[in-house]
RNA sequence: GCACGGGUGGCAGAGUAGCUAUGCAACGGACUGCAGAUCCGUGGACCCGGGUGCAAAUCCCGGCCCGUGCUCCA
């Protein structure tokens, strides 16, 4: 069994071979910090969160480094109304950023690399790329001159040159930017009055938006690396500006063996993003939804389709998340073996998973176990396949300790709805069958189910 | 407009030529006083038009539609 990988540059799946056996370098472009992240983020980095887990599980060493852009104009928009520096909006909404991804499961990457902790590298990058030829300064800032390096144009997109000079217009002189050209892009911006600035051997000023990532990527894993993930709308211009910056500026191609991109999170088969303003945050999502069932949903289709987000669809993952859950509980207060062959299921959740990591059909497998077995056997398949791989399960601490909890509930309640159940089982033997759902109803006001059997009534707590 | 991706049953989603995908929902039956749960079973799809094959959801051509990108964006 091999793990096969969607690569966008290729546009083909391909078995994955890295550059280092047994070893992954990852890097994922992570958040600009303006603002609370949205469910679309959480997307993105559900998946790679996968992506790293099922890798590790498959046996490699998996290096996963993903960046803040602290630094950026709408994070100085936002700091001069609010009067505050801009470290403090970057903060503000890195800590909500770490604390939402923690609530669902994201594993830490191993690095957060900050734009503004990796200057020294940026500038180093841009002074090479200048000696190399590659780069030239403007009025207002240095820029990448996209005609010393035609041919790595379009390596994602499958635009030509033309193809976007012909669709920019008029731009270069609407925006009044130095550059020569508008399809270059800027590797450094000169500071304006009173913005935060670093110096540079071109004068006080900051990166450029595409920059930062090469630097890191070139300085966590060197010339090249293995993976490098990100949204579906960042391959134009952000990843191709990537592939000209480090790759002309080390002279080493490919930067990057599989570009992946995610698809988006639409809401009435819109993309979700902030610039529409059509978007949750992950925090008010969390108001309504448990953040697993939460990821849950977000997982239950493939990376790369669109997910579009309905009350029914989420509804639907929660019902089986929530299956999981009762599922998984009971098998982990289990002794006994299930007697079930499990490893066709096993089997099966690994073709999903290297099939360029179809968490869907990954999940299927999981219905299927959870709704046809159950015993101590299946509470270790459960947290190897649901919990270390797909990260939907809550520790078994906390589940046992919830069960616990469940219990004393039951006990506090028991001898009220045993007595009731006692009326309501002479007034069914009666026929007294108004009485009967009038003891049913009330008990349903204490959050009791009554559910009829063949061997009399049994209840839970809801 | 150009580029990329996609259009499979109510929804999600496999399937790159021949054999029931699958899950949820729906429906029918069993069981039920009813409800619920459970079990058994059923129907239902390949955007349109051509073409190549003995055979096409699957390959080719031409349309149409949707999404994203071309501007900050996961």
């Amino acid at each position: 069994m091999t793990l096969r990988v969607y690569d966008t540059r290729t546009r083909e799946k391909r078995e994955l071979s890295t550059l280092e056996e047994g070893k992954v370098s990852m890097y994922v472009c992570g958040i600009t910090p303006y603002s609370p992240s949205h469910l679309g983020h959480a997307r993105c980095y559900l998946s790679f969160d996968v992506v790293h887990r099922w890798l590790e599980a498959s046996g490699y060493e998996v290096e996963y480094v993903q960046n803040f852009t602290d630094i950026d104009d709408k994070i100085l928009d936002i700091s001069d109304s609010e009067e505050v520096d801009f470290s403090v909006v970057a903060n503000r909404n890195i800590d909500d950023y770490l604390e939402v991804m923690d609530a669902m499961n994201v594993l830490r990457a191993d690095y957060y690399p900050r734009v503004t902790e990796t200057i020294p590298e940026i500038i180093d990058m841009i002074s090479a790329l200048q000696e190399k030829g590659h780069a030239y300064v403007g009025d207002d800032g240095v820029y990448f001159e996209i005609d010393t390096a035609p041919e790595k144009f379009g390596q994602l997109t499958g635009q030509t040159l033309e193809m976007v000079r012909a669709g920019a217009g008029g731009r270069v002189a609407d925006t009044g930017s130095g550059k020569r050209d508008h399809r270059d892009f800027a590797l450094w911006k000169l500071a304006k009055q009173g913005e935060p600035s670093w110096e540079s051997p071109w004068g006080k000023g900051r990166p450029g938006w595409h920059i930062e990532c090469s630097a890191m990527s070139l300085n966590h894993f060197g010339e090249q690396f293995d993976i490098h993930g990100g949204g579906h709308d960042l391959r134009f211009p952000h990843h191709e500006a990537e592939i000209f910056q480090s790759e002309c500026c080390t002279g080493t191609e490919p930067v990057v063996g599989y570009w992946m991109h995610n698809g988006f999170v639409n809401l009435d088969g819109e993309k979700m993003s902030k610039s529409l303003g059509n978007f949750w945050t992950i925090r008010e999502a969390f108001e309504n939804h448990d953040p697993l069932a939460l990821r849950y949903a977000l997982l239950s289709v493939p990376y790369r389709n669109p997910i579009d987000l309905t009350p029914e669809f989420l509804e639907e993952a929660a019902t089986h998340f929530e299956r999981l859950i009762v599922a998984y509980g009971k098998s982990l207060t289990s002794n006994d073996h299930s007697g079930s062959d499990l490893s066709g299921a096993s089997e099966r959740f690994t073709a999903a998973m290297d099939d360029d990591f179809n968490t869907r059909a990954a999940m299927i497998e999981i219905q299927a176990v959870v709704s046809s077995s159950s015993g101590s056997d299946v509470a270790a398949w459960l947290e190897r396949h649901a919990g270390e791989v797909l990260g939907l399960l809550p520790s078994s601490e906390e589940i046992v300790a919830g069960l616990a909890q469940a219990d004393s509930a039951r006990a506090e309640v028991s001898d009220r709805v045993e007595s009731l159940l006692g009326e309501r089982e002479i007034s069914r033997e009666t026929k007294d069958w108004s009485r009967a759902d009038e003891i049913r109803d009330e008990l349903a006001s204490m959050g009791v189910v009554v559910e009829d059997g063949p061997e009399g009534p049994t209840w839970h707590l809801e």
